[in-house]
DNA sequence: TTGACTTATGACAAGTTGTCATTATATAAT
DNA sequence: ATTATATAATGACAACTTGTCATAAGTCAA
């Protein structure tokens, strides 16, 4: 997380480091991405830098938490206008997505955010401010027909259908595997978690 | 891949260089590795490196295609001795991993492999070998009572399957998230998606 | 032995990161 | 208003990285 310092900071320089760390995530992948390139853009000092940020990675995850606390509260619109049906919204929700990146630059940021997702090391602190986040979704679903609706639960459906949503993403968007071969695959998946959560009447 | 100039080399100057590597990918996380550091420990000259592998993906591509292959193969022996119950199966493979993991170098790699898997970016040529190993697999799951058991879905399954694991895996190795958590989480979903991919009565 | 390959080598250019002594600025206290 | 104190800014620097390439050394058939 950035220091105090940078917290401190005026919102135009934020801002002005924020743009430039994203154009850069969005130009590089995680391994190529260069703090060097970043301030001389911005005609940062290397010493101002390491007072804001303790390095690369701490950079990366303040700018996709952003990002992904975003997307979660979308998603939680998007259930919402799904009646709640969490699959049928996870069926859209590659679409969407997909649909976002038709635009180059979004395009080269979710898949270069996809492919160091596993950098997300000590990341735990932040994630109390997803949890919140993602406890707000649990409202939207409609579990009125799962075998099991408790909180844990959903969790654990959220969960798995983030994964595998996650999954068909890298496909498409880093290994660039034919997307109708994953959008099968993918449909397929979801079909199946479906008739694993819902009582058997009703799949 | 390795040039075909590496592939020529002996024996035992091959194997002094993937010790290296897998030390080197072992005590390092992937950003960190260093080439530089590998041919030092065995006084391979820069050149020569560069003469066998473009870099350092290309190394790590390498060595881990290797281990890929080994657990696919493990993973196939593992389903017959539980009498194809794929779902069983997986459920043991976490433990197996973590137990395999109990030595402290075995878990630093596969933390790291873990890590890095969105690594893979040009593997696609090498996954053909991979698909291979995968569809011996699906000889020896029993899918007797699935819904469909066609090949396609053999695969999504085992596609959502393997996912699940990893996902797991990288919470306990590399979040270091605590392990009832993970294991209570993961036996859930798994429970889902055995009562998705079996016929109602079965389930 | 010569010529045509292939393979080996290490110095080098061009970059990277994180630190730290120094300087500047703001804030508080007398 | 002046000093003292804490906080922030700066950029030169050391210590690394990587990939290249001109040159040297083998190999092997003619």
């Amino acid at each position: 997380m950035p220091t105090s310092t940078f917290n401190k900071l005026s919102d135009d320089k934020k801002k002005l480091l924020e743009k430039a760390a994203i154009k850069e995530f969005s130009n590089y992948t995680y391994d190529d991405v260069s703090i060097n390139r970043i301030i001389r853009e911005i005609r940062m000092p290397r010493g101002s830098f390491y007072l804001y940020f303790e390095n690369k990675e701490d950079l990366y995850l303040y700018i996709m938490d952003k990002y992904v606390i975003n997307y979660i509260n979308n998603l939680g619109a998007f259930i919402r206008q799904n009646n709640g049906d969490i699959i049928l919204s996870y069926e859209y929700a590659f679409d969407k997505v997909v649909n976002y990146c038709k635009n180059g630059i979004n395009a080269k940021l979710v898949s270069h955010f996809l492919r160091g997702l596993t950098h997300r090391i000590d990341v735990k602190t932040k994630e109390l401010n997803r949890q919140k986040a993602i406890e707000q979704i649990f409202v939207d679903i409609n579990s009125d027909y799962f075998v099991d609706d408790s909180k844990d639960n959903l969790f654990y459906v959220f969960d798995l259908l983030t994964n595998t949503l996650i999954h068909a993403l890298i496909e498409y968007l880093v290994l660039e595997i034919d997307i109708n071969l994953i959008k099968k695959k993918y449909y397929a998946q979801l079909k199946i978690i479906r008739k694993g959560i819902y009582k058997v009447d009703i799949c």
